[in-house]
DNA sequence: CCCAATCTTTGCGATGGCGCAAAGAGAAAT
DNA sequence: ATTTCTCTTTGCGCCATCGCAAAGATTGGG
């Protein structure tokens, strides 16, 4: 799929730290910015690269991740269409990403250069104030999720993950909320094995919360499951 | 203990955030700001609170910590003098605190209202960069910490709470690093228990990397010890 | 100087979650 | 339609960590 200026322009309008841009600051990033497809699987950058540009994903799903050095993956964050990512390079020319970007499906996202970027922040501070909200609201995200894996178990994790996947990248369908994920993926958010994750789904079907598939999740209860989520139901 | 207007004025040069601030702001911000005095175990602020302040240690130890509805308490940072907390509220006025700020010990912040602290950001770019910058490392060391909860054996974590606390509170010695932590400090930080963190700094004291004290702990080994936090000592 | 309060240590039993292994199920390819 | 590949399920044994309880150590106040 490519992408005509126009079509890059009206995407860059829905997105939240652009909302104070001016028409002219949007038409210069959509001028300045490359869309690049990536395959299912493909990365956009990886983890300690130079973060020479910034990403505004078009279309798709992209994880942002960590690998350690045995190989063990930790799901940071899920991005979707209208988000920005890689955004650490407009701050500082010479950072490095603190972790990678993989596509979960076929996606795009526009590339803008990080100097450039930069230029345009530093010309109007409103879109350095929505940049900074954006950043005290993801380090409010971490926090909470730093404290829910110190203090919570581990069916009550899952439930979050999937609570929030399915605010941010639920498809509402007649039966339920549907969400597109692998047991791997939900337990690299929830920082569990699939092996748990896929026991803990196997016990809310059975309790008609939810319905299960091969990489796929339909939420039929959803204000049930959000229970779990909070831990008002004893396992 | 009091501040003249010149050791307030002294005091914001060493902070890092208001590098590339002018004279003329650095006395604006030491007219503006209060300092407040709290002792052990006060609060500056809690959890949730409107953040209308923005705060500058001076003088003290200060833990940013949340607490569950069950009463269990995360710490997420500790705050060394020079250091800025609570800068949410410059990025939008109508936050609130992600956390609440608990001093462990007598300790002295400058208290500036958000709003004047946001006006004085809004009129120089350059330090609008600084304090994301700020943000952006301190996501990276979120992320750092989660992956680490998510991955890491508990001897490890704790490892990496000493190695980290001594770089940035430790006292030198001639017997070593000391650091001045109760073990329930220590296991908030690690996402831990008081008694797995008391056996651990048993084992170690047995292995003679660190000597331990009521509240106390000296690092005598400290490059043994930081071979224990990346993982390279089979435990 | 002693007592009370607080912090620390350690034995012991309980258990939540891990992870292998092997079988089952679904999707895609030939 | 059959094969192949990938994803999922579940039984089973294991063990790292928890958390109580009780004793021991240290500090500060009166």
């Amino acid at each position: 799929m490519t992408f005509s200026s126009a079509e890059i322009e009206a995407a860059l309008r829905r997105v939240d730290v652009l909302r104070h841009a001016t028409a002219a600051e949007v038409r210069a990033l959509a001028r300045l910015g490359l869309p690049r497809a990536v395959e299912e699987d493909g990365f956009f950058f990886f983890q300690d690269d130079p973060a020479e540009q910034v990403f505004i994903l078009l279309q798709g799903r992209v994880k942002l991740c960590q690998i350690t050095p045995e190989g063990q993956q930790v799901n940071l964050r899920t991005i979707a269409p209208y988000q920005v990512f890689g955004a650490v390079g407009a701050v500082r020319p010479d950072a490095t990403y603190p972790a990678c970007a993989q596509a979960l499906e076929e996606s795009v996202a526009l590339v803008i250069p990080s100097a450039d970027f930069q230029r345009i922040l530093s010309a109007n501070p409103a879109l350095m104030f929505d940049l900074m909200t954006m950043m005290t609201d993801y380090i409010r995200e971490m926090q909470d999720r730093y404290r829910e894996m110190v203090t919570e178990q581990v069916e009550q994790r899952i439930a979050r993950v999937v609570v929030r996947l399915a605010g941010q990248l639920g498809r509402r369908t007649p039966a339920g909320i549907e969400l597109i994920f692998s047991r791997q993926d939900l337990a690299e958010m929830a920082g569990t094995t699939l092996y748990t994750v896929s026991r803990v789904l196997s016990g809310w079907e059975k309790r008609g919360l939810v319905l299960t598939g091969r990489e796929r999740l339909v939420i039929t209860q959803p204000h049930a499951l959000m229970q779990v989520a909070e831990g008002s139901v004893p396992t």
